[in-house]
DNA sequence: ACCGTATACGAAAACGGTTTCGTGTTGATA
DNA sequence: TATCAACACGAAACCGTTTTCGTATACGGT
């Protein structure tokens, strides 16, 4: 078993000290052409590697940031994921990952294990959880600390720091209007219990394309289900007991259920009744029909996360200019496919 | 800004030294009881917590644990994920997550980035390059280092460490015994382009349960597709010329696109034809019909992994016993929904 | 012979902890 | 009163780097 060997190592085999080794291996013009030549090659021969957590503690600056989210077993969140995780790696980060599970403090705990030095900064979407309760102190705490904290898709207006959402209202709005463009009058939402989340500013859309038309809004047409549980004969009695044309999912598993149920009661989709989703995942794609619905660019969210961190990260060591913090707006454009397609007759 | 808070901070304020700090918030024996109660004190009033960086520093021990997965957009490493990540945590273990993203070099530049002190061990399932590349000197200097590394799903006998896999062989002839037991003879298999991978595992399987029943095995039954790419002309082909009436295929993308297919063609699932799928995620809880498929249990191979891991990094410490290699093999199951329902008339 | 100045390198502090090993003070004991 | 243990605390090394500053050597110029 090699272990690995460290600058004290070189220094001692080649009789030199500490920091001519450091200085050789930077190459630095202070060094002696020879002296520089042999520690390098007995660097590459022994292949030396300064230990990160050495140059961390001196330098103050981990090259970590953190990403707390909700849930990891969920396609929008994954996609965000992996945008982040490829610009932080182009830029010489690593992404840590914490998952909050919906529950306030599990967000908490995870938040303060980070922030004693193990990472830069901070990339989140708010747990359930802390929504509901509204307390917010521990991404207070972080941000009165330092650490630069980027929030995304489910923020809160009481912190101050840069945020990446999406325009839910406007694409919600614009789905129903595309539904009454092509003759739907009698649409549905679907949306989960209490309107948690982003969902009430895709309904607020929902409401105003509605009225735009005059077309009535009746809370009879909204279908509120439970998060992850499963509620198949709530929404059964809700399809079987309603003339529906039209339905509007605040997310795809919910659009594609609720297009199985119609289906089996013999009605079809989209020619009786169309359907959009929002996040535009494998189930869209793969449904049948494909489910129409909203892209929100789950990748190019956490890529646009990144960078306003990483540019805060780069720039905080700076001086002190007057903090801006800035919210970046994603547009999500709504993917057409055959749930929604043609006219209603 | 409230910077935060140090143990020389501590003992310049309260005139004492810093290893008084120290042993009095660890509250040692060493210290007097009055010193002991002002020293927490203050801490406890300022939030002190110690820097995580100079702890690993000193202990040489950093408590994170580094993930390489091929892809984080995918729902059976997603679960795998997971699991890991909720047994570190609750062992005080935090993850990096790298995404080799199939790609050799990503891999190699991820674990090298990692293995310079940033991380206690890997687990990793290994890209598809670097299976078809057969080069495993990565993994071999890390684990040379004395690095544990546990390999999960896509693994290679080449490296000597710990290994977590599913009896793929196994799952896929039960699978294809449940077809035949109903009736069927006439059984594809759609598989990935070369059997990269587990995929080589799942189809000895499938010709296992053939051969033991004297049906024929036939190449032509065999769908390959290429991994992540459209090729929606082949299947329909593939299905259109043949006559098949059970398909076993080596993923749940596979099978949903699939059954889609031969349902626009006409055919109705299970009655004409029957499909079984590999990895039970949400596309099988929710396509029409809902689809039989193979779970791998990615949650429990994940919190497996992280066991075998963290019980390696912890006893690693201690003294040479000779080291010991494991293999744990984690049962599959198959989960019967309807696209087997039934019996073929 | 003296001074100045590159040149080439080393000593030491610093990052923020932990831990070992003193050591000064106190009180009890002989 | 001298001795000694117990008590309570501090000094310093250490983890592996980086970086500032100091300095020995040699060399050129006068």
């Amino acid at each position: 078993m090699k272990r690995k060997i460290t600058l004290k190592h070189i220094a001692r085999e080649l009789d030199v000290s500490i920091s001519t080794v450091s200085k050789a291996l930077k190459n630095s013009e202070e060094i002696g052409q020879d002296t520089k030549e042999k520690i390098q090659a007995f660097a590459k021969l022994y292949n030396y590697r300064p230990n990160n957590i050495a140059i961390s503690l001196k330098n103050k600056r981990t090259k970590n940031i953190g990403v707390i989210i909700p849930d990891i077993v969920h396609h929008f969140f994954t996609t965000v994921f992996r945008g982040i995780e490829q610009y932080a790696n182009n830029k010489g980060y690593n992404v840590i990952v914490c998952v909050s599970d919906e529950s306030f403090d599990k967000e908490v705990i995870n938040m303060e294990m980070l922030a004693n030095g193990s990472i830069d900064g901070f990339i989140m979407a708010l747990a359930g959880e802390t929504q509901l309760k509204n307390d917010f102190n521990h991404l207070k705490e972080v941000t009165e600390q330092g650490i630069p904290l980027v929030l995304f898709d489910r923020v809160t207006e009481d912190v101050q720091c840069d945020k990446v959402i999406i325009n839910d209202e406007e694409a919600a709005y614009q789905a129903v209007k595309k539904l009454i463009a092509s003759g739907r009058r009698k649409i549905a939402l679907v949306t989960t219990e209490g309107y948690l989340n982003v969902s009430a500013k895709r309904a607020e859309g929902y409401f105003r394309a509605l009225k735009e038309h005059h077309l009535p809004i009746d809370k009879d047409m909204i279908l509120e289900l439970p998060y992850q549980k499963d509620n198949e004969k709530k929404s059964e009695e809700f399809f079987r007991n309603r003339s529906i044309d039209a339905v509007l999912c605040v997310n795809e598993i919910f659009a594609v259920k609720c297009m199985g149920i119609v289906q089996r009661s013999g009605k079809r989709v989209p020619d009786d009744i169309a359907f959009i989703g929002f996040t535009d995942g494998i189930l869209s794609r793969l449904s049948t029909p494909t489910l129409s619905s909203v892209d929100q660019h789950g990748e190019l969210m956490g890529e646009t996360a990144a960078r306003m961190l990483i540019e805060k990260i780069e720039r905080d060591h700076d001086q002190e200019e007057e903090e801006i913090f800035q919210t970046r707006i994603i547009s999500a454009t709504l993917v057409e496919r055959e749930s929604t397609l043609g006219s209603l007759k």
